[in-house]
DNA sequence: CTGTTAGCGCCTTCAC
DNA sequence: GTGAAGGCGCTAACAG
């Protein structure tokens, strides 16, 4: 427990300066007309004080906070640390400041009550709105201007921005057929992703739009690691019909998938092509640089705030879904056959 | 501007229970005996409503909130970002939960005042205690329970966190001389970091430490980014007597060497002997493998974190200067002369 | 066991 | 221009 008055106070630079408190946050707000030695005085006071409102108190009176609120459940998730990095180079570009609320655990071990608990913690206090990353419900507060990244389910009452993970799978499916390739592997994601059911039906479409059977042996389904995605390889070159090319759901399973090619004496593109998803930094310097989708992570997180700034100052949205669009990155472990 | 009353407050949910506001204070903090028939039913008009009290109402007159704060100057930083993950890690073993505040704005363009009223905005409101990454002044409120990480200034008022960057350094110099270098490059980080400046030392103690005499042209200062630090391969390798090896302040410099060695048609290790620093993930995927030094960010914000919730809860601790270990990390990058 | 009373620090009327 | 009073949503004391 703390004792009681360690913080100065707006009381404190009242007396200090010899004026009520409602003066004090008149030059604090900048607002209404003061006399400027009064003015000055009080600038004087709160400098040499170190005077800062509490931003508890100031939210719970003002309705209106400049700052947006982010939630996200893990930050171990590398996808949500990505989606951060974007809404906060976003609100430094909109005059608005951030604030993140997790909770450091498990996402598995919170109830499902989490994320409405704090939406609602956050939101008519601290935050003008929030942007929930991957929520896993649409039961939300609706009362405040909110934004959800990703969610898992397909429907939402807010405005979603996703990925176009169908999309990009399909361009990679594209790109793998226009080379040549008839058998190709798929090294599924965690099922419960929306992004993981997304991209495995872009790779069934690509088989389709190519009247390519889909040959259920050449699916494995994995969990976005990487041993797994080892493990799916060896399961695929072990087929008595073996694929030329793989497209793994990931780049961290194509990266296992890399590792068990090499244990398997296969060289990559020239007896296997690989393809992953996500662009990584460590692509660009696996041996051979990997194929891969981009999907700028970043940007979902930017047009989020962007979003969510447009919703808080009253503007009309055109949609209810904004997508961002993703993009192959062609390097070098495919070849033609 | 907000409508006044969109959110339910403990108000509604007294009055819907037909109780009075402490009553349902009381069954949200689960203190102080209640009948078991009253703490069902205002639990469940609780449920009915989807009431969440206030995080800013309610740390205003508790004095205790449960939360850590985490003060960001910048999420670009992916330094920041690790210590991030680590304190986020650490809460959650603590049964904390965590606030991060950024602005969103290049450190550089906020004034020198900021962290200061971050800080205060935070505490003595919405945290318990603060981490602050990397300040870049001592002037910060002591009021409240406050770790630093990092700090600019070697000596801090507050608890604070280092990396052992000078000794990670120096065990570099030796592996290096123990494999018979002696023109060793450095090329040196942004020198407005106290890790940079004890990179330095690192080197120029391990110099001394083998009676190497400190070559000044075999020092370059760089600002740890890749291309500046390709440019200053190419300065040392210009040098009428080039180096053996070189030692970069961390693996963003060191891949920029890659490359400049590359584009000098000069094999590694073969001609050139590398090492960097941080042990970033890329670094087990440069060809070949980089040897570098790995730092545990990620330790340092768990070791802070454990440290400010210690000091929370009022244990005193044994000592002010806390140090997270460095490692060497031999991968392929280096030859014996 | 439960209601009443008093603020936490701040902003916003409404007077002067 | 400036001060006084009221209340934002909540918890902590004190009665009953």
């Amino acid at each position: 427990m703390r004792s009681r008055k360690s913080t100065v106070t707006i009381q404190d630079v009242a007396r200090e300066a010899g004026v009520s408190v409602s003066t004090v946050s008149r030059v604090l707000n900048k607002k209404d007309y003061i006399a400027v030695d009064t003015y000055e005085k009080v600038q004087q006071v709160i400098d040499e004080l170190g005077y800062t409102s509490s931003l508890a108190a100031r939210s719970m009176r003002s309705y209106k906070t400049n700052n947006v609120g982010l939630l996200i459940g893990d930050l171990k998730n590398p996808f949500a640390v990505e989606v951060m990095k974007g809404v906060d180079r976003a609100i430094g570009d909109f005059g608005y400041e951030l604030i993140i609320h997790t909770t450091g655990k498990d996402i598995t071990d919170l109830g499902i009550g989490w994320e409405r608990r704090h939406v609602a913690q956050l939101n008519g206090s601290l935050t003008d709105g929030i942007i929930v990353v991957t929520p896993t419900t649409t039961n939300l507060p609706s009362a405040f201007p909110l934004v959800t990244i990703d969610p898992h389910v397909e429907e939402s009452s807010f405005p979603s921005i996703i990925s176009t993970n169908r999309a990009g799978a399909l361009s990679v499916m594209e790109y793998l057929i226009s080379l040549g390739h008839h058998r190709i592997g798929f090294i599924g994601g965690r099922p419960d992703l929306q992004s993981a059911i997304r991209r495995q039906q872009g790779y069934e479409d690509g088989l389709r739009q190519a009247n390519i059977s889909l040959v259920p042996d050449l699916i494995q389904s994995g969990d976005y690691g990487r041993k797994t995605g080892a493990e799916c390889t060896r399961k695929l070159l072990s087929l008595p019909n073996p694929p030329t090319a793989i497209f793994a759901a990931n780049d961290h399973s194509a990266i296992g998938a890399m590792e068990a090619a090499a244990e398997a004496g296969l060289r990559i593109p020239e007896d296997l092509s690989l393809v992953g998803f996500d662009n990584i930094p460590e692509t660009a310097f696996t041996q051979p640089p990997m194929t891969t989708v981009n999907q700028s992570i970043e940007e979902l997180g930017y047009m989020a705030a962007k979003i969510l700034v447009d919703l808080i100052e009253g503007k009309s949205l055109e949609s209810k879904i904004f997508k961002v669009p993703t993009e192959l990155v062609i390097r070098k472990s495919c070849r033609a056959l």
